[in-house]
DNA sequence: ATCTTTGTACAGTTTTTCCTGTACAAACTT
DNA sequence: AAGTTTGTACAGGAAAAACTGTACAAAGAT
């Protein structure tokens, strides 16, 4: 038998055993480009029995409805929390994403696949520019300037086909062949 | 022949080509944490035709030479610039990293390594905290959320194991074998 | 030893980000 | 149809980040 106070303070342990995950991922999720409290919300969400109702969410936190619903929204687009139907039940409810390699591949690829594509076609506009301004100019040592230019954003550009390659291998799960998720 | 007049003109063009690519980094160089301005530094630095003093760079970018201390810091502690000597000069000199892969990896490898195991350790810490609960624990109820939080915490903890293989994927340079570097 | 140059710590200001409360539209209930 | 409930847009306020100028210590020049 378990006295009602003993049960109160197993919950404020419970709480506790939470709170420690919790502030961890709060504090490295600027990793994914979300704040710090957005990454409690996380936790918390993670963490609870059933999908949450913005209204849990900020009763649970302390923190308003709007900052809930901005969060959330954060945490949908990086793909961590998904939005969750129950019959009967009115409210929106959001659970986390379980598949973590999932909404990792997700931020990461779009994030870098992104950044990647557009430094590309930067480089191509530059060097465009560069080869008529070559070709245009009488003046030497403007030549040489844009010669040794070009060498640099040909150097980048060749990492940046490299680093396209690296997120394909995560976009396509290639990755997983290399290294095998875990159980 | 050129005239002084082509000859501005030509420079200006110059300028507008390197400041095509130096505008898309500073977009996103949010992916290694260094702000847009800091970005901007970095392009500067990368197409200095030798490498550059903290007046030079205030200079350039029309901002204060503190900016350009604090900047130049934090591009040093990503690995994207280095400090040169040349003989004969007192000031700092700074120059970019050529090396893209290594700046790259170094500022990937530190930053997911050092979260992944901040993470993991906290998955240790709130499993041990549960595990001690659950046994001494009277409650059924309190007994079934702790079961069900650990297995959370396992599924996330083989995560982060992954994550962190991959993440020496990099470190060791076997990457490059998967993906070679281009040329 | 004195004078100058150079990088950065620090305090104050500006800009940006984060958070809240109010207001309201869309959807549901009666 | 009128009355509720629920999510979010928006404006204003609080907190954080970025930037500047001043001041000074460390190192170099004279």
């Amino acid at each position: 038998m378990s006295s009602q106070r003993e049960s109160e303070e197993d919950l404020l342990r419970l709480e506790e055993a939470r709170n420690k995950f919790i502030s961890e991922i709060a504090k490295n999720i600027h990793l994914y480009n979300i704040s710090s409290s957005v990454g409690r919300l996380y936790g918390t969400v993670f963490f609870a029995e059933t999908p949450m109702t913005l209204d849990e969410m900020s009763q649970s936190l302390g923190m308003s409805k709007t900052s809930m619903s901005t969060g959330i929204r954060a945490l949908s687009e990086a793909n961590m929390v998904e939005r969750v139907w129950e019959k009967g039940i009115r409210k929106d409810l959001y659970k986390t994403e379980d598949d973590w390699y999932k909404s990792f591949s997700n931020v990461f690829i779009t994030r870098w696949r992104n950044a990647t594509e557009l430094n590309m076609s930067a480089i191509k506009d530059s060097k465009k520019m560069m080869k008529e301004l070559y070709n245009e100019s009488n003046d030497e040592s403007i030549k040489e300037k844009v010669d040794r230019d070009m060498e640099k954003l040909t150097k980048a550009e060749a990492y940046y086909e490299w680093l396209n390659e690296v997120v394909a291998l995560f976009d396509t799960g290639e990755i997983f062949d290399i290294v095998p998720k875990k159980h």
